[in-house]
DNA sequence: GATAATTGTTATGACATATATCAAATAAAA
DNA sequence: TTTTATTTGATATATGTCATAACAATTATC
């Protein structure tokens, strides 16, 4: 049930680079050039039913739609993710915020610091705890992100739209799916 | 299993979460440490709709597994993805695999350096025009292919196990929807 | 033949992300 | 209590991805 030994080969073949030359047949540059049918589009069949390709094209574009949606109020989907963590959860952690967002603490420090720099949310030592940090969003922030859903539900709307009655439902559901199983 | 019914209600709901807030009063740090209702789990349920959120969630984790899984092949998706397209598209020029795939052609230089370093894809200047180099396979790279190919069938067969009857046909379906509106 | 466009390449910067380490604070163990 | 270990936020750092500008060689266009 292992890989192979073909395989294994190959991977031992990196590892030297290429000196010994097998005796396969180096096929001629006119056999090559008459491979690639010049001009057509590609075959791409391969990966169009690939689940993982399609995800990542598809999470692309909706990240590409939402930086240009968000472009107004300057803010990422990283984050606007944050800004609406900590929205519904004020007074938590830095740790947690950033956890509950699978953002590693030492990345969530340069975030949370350009947040803090444009007004939107704030850092407050606990009492109880002197080395936590209680996070939650200012006036501002609380402004911007109410801005910010509105048209957060837009793209979502929109995205409906594209994914026919049901999809986006469905869409969500599936992928929610695949994420529960990881 | 909740589908997520009834998302776009509970987005416009979110959007205004409360309604007439009074003039802002400064909250005292006790106050704060009490909206954190430590312990408990946080409340995501802002992000859990919304497709942008649930789609990277889901890449990241079909990437993940698929790292873990090609671990002995040593590839990582995107290297498998330009074997795959090499490999049906042999002879044809560096630029038009990198576009294909949406590769910018500067970082496809170093990608397919490291393919030929590893004796699994070739370069040869082209005859009729010696600006471009046409792409192939060597042996080698054509069998990590196949294999690779394997496993990869495996996973997408594991994936639809996760996703249930249909699911991962819908679901390749819906991105691919998402993907052609961009 | 002069000019423009294409191809592969290099250099570079922006950005996201992972790990190791640290000081301060707290928790746990002795 | 004293000592040790763990947690928290922070810094530094390495890596990886991705985009743009610029260049030489080659080809296309005028």
């Amino acid at each position: 049930m292992d890989v192979g030994d073909d395989v294994e080969d190959a991977i031992e073949t990196r590892a030297e680079p290429r000196r010994g030359r097998r005796p396969a047949r180096r096929r001629t540059i006119d056999e090559i050039e008459e491979a690639g049918e010049s001009g057509g589009a590609l075959d791409l069949s391969g990966l169009t039913g690939v689940v993982g390709y399609t995800l990542r094209r598809a999470q692309m574009m909706v990240f590409e739609d939402f930086i240009r949606r968000f472009a107004p109020f300057d803010l990422k989907p990283a984050q606007y993710s944050v800004l609406l963590v900590i929205g519904d959860n004020p007074g938590r952690k830095q740790s947690e915020i950033a956890a509950a967002l699978g953002i590693q603490r030492p990345n969530f420090v340069a975030m949370l610091d350009e947040l803090e720099r444009r007004g939107l949310a704030e850092r407050t030592r606990s009492t109880t705890d002197r080395r936590s940090h209680a996070v939650m969003l200012t006036e501002a922030g609380r402004r911007l992100l109410d801005a910010a859903k509105a048209e957060q539900a837009r793209q979502e709307a929109d995205l409906g739209a594209i994914l026919g009655p049901g999809g986006r439902e469905a869409l969500v559901a599936l992928a929610k799916r695949l994420t529960a199983a990881g």
